[in-house]
Formats: C-alpha cells, sequence, structure tokens
DNA sequence: AACTATTTATAAGA
DNA sequence: TTCTTATAAATAGTT
C-alpha cells in the first residue's frame, strides 16, 4: 500500500529496512490495540528489531495470564503432556515431538502444526517445573521428617546411655581396671545439630 | 478502511464482532509475518478470543529466545531488581512499582512505562522462579547432610550403647536388683531410617 | 464466503 | 526523522 507494491521479502537496503520497521511496527501495534478493543480479545505481541530493541504490546490483562487461559484451552493436550513427563523414560514425549517432526513438509499448515507444537512443549515446561517445586517441596518436608526422628532416637539413646553410665560408674569403683573404661569415656551428651 | 469509518471500542453486536475479529485477527497475524520477513525481526503475537480461542504466530526464532534477548537487553534493571528482591523485606521493590504508579497519568507514555514495569516484574518473577531453586536445592543438600552426622552419631551411640550393655550385664549379675533394670531396658540398636 | 465502496496503511520522494 | 502523496491493502457493511 505505497506507490510500488512491495515483494515481502528481507529489504536489502539497510535504512529503507530501517524505516519500514519503524513504520509498520507502530501500524502492528495499532492494529493490535484495535483487536484487543473492537473484540475484546487479549493481545500480546512482542517486536525485537536486528539491533535488538524491543517493543511490546500487551492488552489489559499481562502475557502470564493469556498464556494461563491458553493452558486451561489445552488443558487435555497438558494431561497427555505430562502423564509422558511422568513416564520417567519420557519416551511418550519424545515419540509426540517425532510423529510432528516426521511428517512435516514447508507448507503453512505443517508450519503451524510445528508452531502449536513448540507453544505446547512450552507451557509442558511450565507444568514441568511447577511439578519440579512440588516434588522439592516434599523432599524436604520428608527430610525434615527424617531429621526430628534421628533426633529423638539420638535423645532416647543418649538417656539410656546416661543411666548406662551411672550404672557404669558403679560397676567402675568396684569392678572395672582402669583399660577398660577408656574406649567408652566419650562425653555423655553429644552435641546435637539445631 | 471499509463502507463506514468504525470507532475503536468495543463492538456491541455480538456476530459482527465475531465476524470482525475474524477478519482483523488474520490481517494483523499477516501483518506480523510481513514485519518479520521484510525487516529481518523477532515477532512474537498471541491473540486470545473473548471465547478463549488461541492464535498465535512467531517468527523462526521462539518466544522464549525472545524473552531471552529482553532479558539481556534489561539486564541492568533485573541486577536491580533482584538486588532489591534480595533485601528480604522486598522494601525496595515495592517502592520503584509505587513510584511507577504514581506519576502516571493516562497518556501513551505512562501506559507505556507501566507496560515496561510490567514486563519487568514478569521477567523478575522468573529470575525469582530460579533463585528459589536454587535455595531449595541448597536445603535439600543440607538436610541430607545433616542426615548423615544424625546416623553416625546414633551408630557411635548406639556401639557405645551395646559396650555399656555388656558392662551392665556383668554389673547386673553381680549388684543390681530387678526394679533398677527395668527402665533402661531398651534394645541395643534402634531400627535406623534409610 | 464473496463483493465492493471506503478507509487505512505505507512506499517513495522531498 | 517527519511530511506528503500516490497507490496498495485491509476491511465494514452488504449480498
Amino acid at each position: 500500500m505505497g506507490r510500488k507494491k512491495l515483494e515481502i521479502k528481507r529489504i536489502e537496503n539497510k535504512s529503507s529496512r530501517q524505516v519500514t520497521f519503524s513504520k509498520r511496527r507502530n501500524g502492528l501495534i495499532e492494529k493490535a490495540r484495535q483487536l484487543s478493543v473492537l473484540c475484546d480479545a487479549s493481545v500480546a505481541l512482542l517486536v525485537v528489531s536486528a539491533s535488538g530493541k524491543l517493543y511490546s504490546f500487551s492488552s489489559g490483562d499481562n502475557l502470564v495470564k493469556i498464556l494461563d487461559r491458553y493452558g486451561k484451552q489445552h488443558a487435555d493436550d497438558l494431561k497427555a503432556l505430562s502423564k509422558a513427563l511422568s513416564y520417567g523414560s519420557h519416551h511418550e514425549l519424545l515419540e509426540l515431538v517425532e510423529s510432528q517432526l516426521v511428517d512435516s513438509s514447508v507448507d503453512n499448515a505443517s508450519v503451524d502444526s510445528l508452531a502449536q507444537l513448540e507453544d505446547h512443549l512450552e507451557t509442558a515446561l511450565s507444568v514441568t517445573r511447577a511439578r519440579k517445586t512440588e516434588l522439592m517441596l516434599k523432599l524436604v518436608d520428608s527430610l525434615k521428617e527424617k531429621e526430628k526422628l534421628l533426633k529423638r532416637e539420638n535423645q532416647v539413646l543418649a538417656s539410656q546411655m546416661e543411666k548406662n553410665q551411672h550404672v557404669g560408674a558403679e560397676a567402675d569403683n568396684m569392678e572395672m581396671s582402669p583399660g577398660q573404661i577408656s574406649d567408652s569415656n566419650l562425653p555423655v551428651t553429644l552435641p546435637l545439630l539445631n
């Protein structure tokens, strides 16, 4: 939509590429805004120029919420993925990925389906992270529990020791020679960890 | 760009909203594609309809890479944020957020700066998650270490017990009355946890 | 889903 | 950059 029809391929001239980028980027962001307002849709747009500058638009609710929504929509896919993940070997997941990659040519449809797969994997990543956290929390709890039990055990042993020490002391005075005592001559209460 | 000029506000008529959504969404995605091709830019676009369907476009490199790039660009902001976060009270972070919120009117610039802030917070979230994981890993390690020490301590106590039992037994036969033994009559080796 | 009158976006030029 | 303007593209309302 200008003086000439422009072929859609990389603009070689650097300065006109820069000018076009600036114009079209603004146009794109404005269109994104309009779509979100007119149709009550959530839109997130990220543009990074070749030189690394970022421009973004996101309608009201943020990217995270949009992705959450996406997560809900694809609940079934996610269930399948997390099931695959929980199998330990990740065999199902790899098969799923490979099956998508095998029958992909260069048409639009396969590009789209690969993009979808990519999105699924991304969401799966976040599911995976959540699961990792959950597992680690459980692990920490169980270790703390173990610690408590071991400490209790230690205390029982220590108090038992003390009693036996008394008995030993009595026996000592009457029966034992100095050589026999040395080995078991540890402090009565060992320093407990906090 | 149609028979009439359309005001940019939510279209009330449901079916024409749906039609407009479909048309403009396709237009937007095509524009996003063109920008990425013409200007060699990374573009990610997510659109979620009011009914929850997701449509997306992302140029070559995926969203994660785009966000990584963004993260690098804003490395300094992130450093400041994570520093604030590491202070424990999160006081600096809250101040930062509030200072942005206070001088925001309804013009474009403040909307943009708030959008930027939102993005920063989002990235900060991921920094926070990484830090959480790191801390949890350390915690697990230290708990495992503690467990090891406690077990060792237990074994020392148990073997000491055994020795004292022998002494106690000797003393028993010669010195102690039945009533005095009962309390310290625990098994020599307590069941250790795995 | 097509059509078409209009509006909008933008390529090239200044 | 920014503005101007001729022209290409997108699309609102209609069929």
